[in-house]
DNA sequence: GTTAGCACTCTGCCTGTGAGAGTGCTAAGC
DNA sequence: GCTTAGCACTCTCACAGGCAGAGTGCTAAC
């Protein structure tokens, strides 16, 4: 979409209407808009300048006779050129760095869980935020021998994460765990953990029958060494918020669909690449479910890997204050993590 | 409630409407009873027996000359007095067992999360999943060096179920390692995991510097070896389901506030101690959000805690199969979990 | 005790009507 | 030429009335 071109006037009236939209989710009648202080002009005049809106589809009337409402268009100048970024307040900032300096120490699901907890709460709405993808990458893989038929496997990331987990493996000796150790970081370093599981199959077959046990074992572990399911987590908090929209009135069942689908989410808060805070209003998210709320997601690296959160609500939020919110708390958790050692 | 006698009539007829009326959602209407090929009465007569069963409170009916629909005593009737449990298909049967005995390697969070999302896919409806309150016993700690100044913890708690994290410990000899590791023992065997971090409090006080650091590394680990909110936490899955139901139609809100609290859903789950599956119908749920629906909660002891796992849904629910389902889980969990060694 | 018949009642749906909100257009004013 | 006042027009919303259908309650006959 090209910049459309908007007079000064324009552009007032369509803040104007957007930001009381916004409050009233009703459609915004040419009288109300003319009230407005910074507004020196007749409903009429207001009118002639809502006609020129329609015109370029960044307002339409939900019937004829009826106020005017943003388009996604509309709400798509209003986040580009219009309005700004609202820094929290001083209390939400210190609470911020309260909490985040708190978050140091935990792994990379608290991380996430405690995110998208403080989002919700400040901004009352869906919040959700995913441990770094498991676009993870494998740094290297150890097998600590551990009493009698048994050892452990640590995982490290690329990241730093770390992850866990003790196997049985009897009838293996140290030095078959030594060769399988080997196999594997040969085989997966460097691998995506979510290719981890194929490559670690595809190489196995020609493994001697006690390494083979130990991969195995490996690969039993349900609780996911290996697998992206762990690998990627999904956090999410204040489905409550969603459903107190006017606009979800009967629509129950569609955001019933979109908290109990993890990868959906994932995928939604995934697609965006660019910047470090990314808007995504209505039509522009990939999910049709998603087609009438929008995103707003910040990401943050952490170690090798990028963790995201956002906040997720109709397409009618409080953009400035939202993209203030998550701007500060991608800045803010971008500098404690890669500063860390 | 004392039992209301019942001739065998009324019972006939009371359950047929109760089945009809989980089908269709609507009200029954005397005919359609009348229709059933076990019954050999008109509309006319069962409209009789209908009325005696109004009178004991287990049907009414929305408004004069509607069909009739069974209250919450007619349910707990039914689940008392006329059903039986269904029990699981051979093929849901070799399907849990099979999960089932995947699960006996995980961590008991693994195990929850597994649990809720078997029986929401099972039953269709919203399935939730507790783990074992704080009050899982530690059975050993132990403590394997890895690398140059890091280290792995494994707790092992009663259950069976193992943890392990790896800790960052510069300076510290194996000797030391060792040392800590049988003070940890010395300490901590037997305890609850509820009570671990204090008791550690306590007795690190008198521990050489070495070894209180790898103590204090352990408590530093938030991921939560030892701290309750791990030992605790709530699972659900098949959210979606519940917004399917006809009779939540526009009460999306209060649906909302349920998914959002984790607190909320472990207290109904908890509130019921008897039996090993406990159903709880509308109005006998405490949670006046619940009011409309059923729970029907399994329990199952694995360590010396108490794993939950619920299905939630209508009142209209189907009790003989979810009854069934969830007896049959809570049989094989505790099977698996008391007989490993 | 059971049943057929019938009048009664309540819902759901459709229709029509009136008030209110908000617009579009036109003609007059600066 | 831009702005504005005035007015007719349109559309929604809420409410009332009417009608068909479903299902009941009651009564009288079997």
């Amino acid at each position: 979409m090209r910049t459309a071109e908007l007079s000064d006037r324009e552009e007032k009236v369509l803040r104007l209407l957007i930001e009381s939209h916004v409050r009233s989710a009703r459609p915004v009648s040419s009288s109300a808009i003319a009230a407005a202080r910074s507004v020196a002009l007749s409903s009429a005049t207001v009118r002639n300048v809502l006609r020129s809106l329609a015109e370029k589809e960044l307002i339409l009337q939900p019937h004829t006779s009826a106020g005017r409402v943003p388009t996604d268009r509309g709400y798509r100048y209003y986040v580009d050129f219009l309005m700004r970024p609202t820094k929290p307040s001083d209390r939400v900032r210190g609470l911020i760095e309260e909490r985040i300096s708190g978050l140091m120490k935990t792994d990379e699901d608290t991380i996430a869980t405690e995110l998208s907890r403080m989002v919700s709460r400040l901004t009352k709405e869906l919040a959700v935020s995913v441990t770094p993808a498991a676009g993870g990458v494998l740094k290297r893989l150890d097998l600590v021998p551990f009493g009698d038929g048994r050892a452990i496997a640590v995982v490290t990331l690329r990241s730093g994460a770390e992850r866990s987990v003790s196997l049985s493996v009897s009838d293996v000796e140290d030095a078959d765990l030594e060769e399988a150790a080997r196999l594997l970081n040969r085989w997966l370093g460097g691998a995506r953990v979510a290719e981890a599981e194929k490559l670690l199959r595809g190489g196995m077959r020609r493994a001697r029958p006690p390494v083979r046990r130990v991969m195995d074992a490996l690969l039993d572990v349900r609780s996911g060494l290996l697998s992206p399911q762990h690998a990627r987590s999904v956090h999410y908090e204040g489905a409550r918020y969603m459903f107190r929209h006017p606009e979800f009135e009967g629509e129950a069942a569609c955001l019933g669909e979109i908290l109990d689908s993890e990868e959906m989410l994932a995928d939604a808060l995934g697609a965006h690449s660019a910047g470090p805070v990314a808007v995504c209003i209505g039509e522009e998210n990939r999910l049709k479910e998603m087609r009438r709320m929008s995103l707003v997601a910040g990401s943050y690296r952490i170690g090798g890997g990028m963790g995201r959160m956002a906040v997720i609500g109709p397409t009618r939020m409080k953009y400035p204050k939202f993209v203030g919110l998550v701007r500060f708390l991608s800045d803010r958790l971008e500098n404690v993590f890669t500063a860390a050692p």
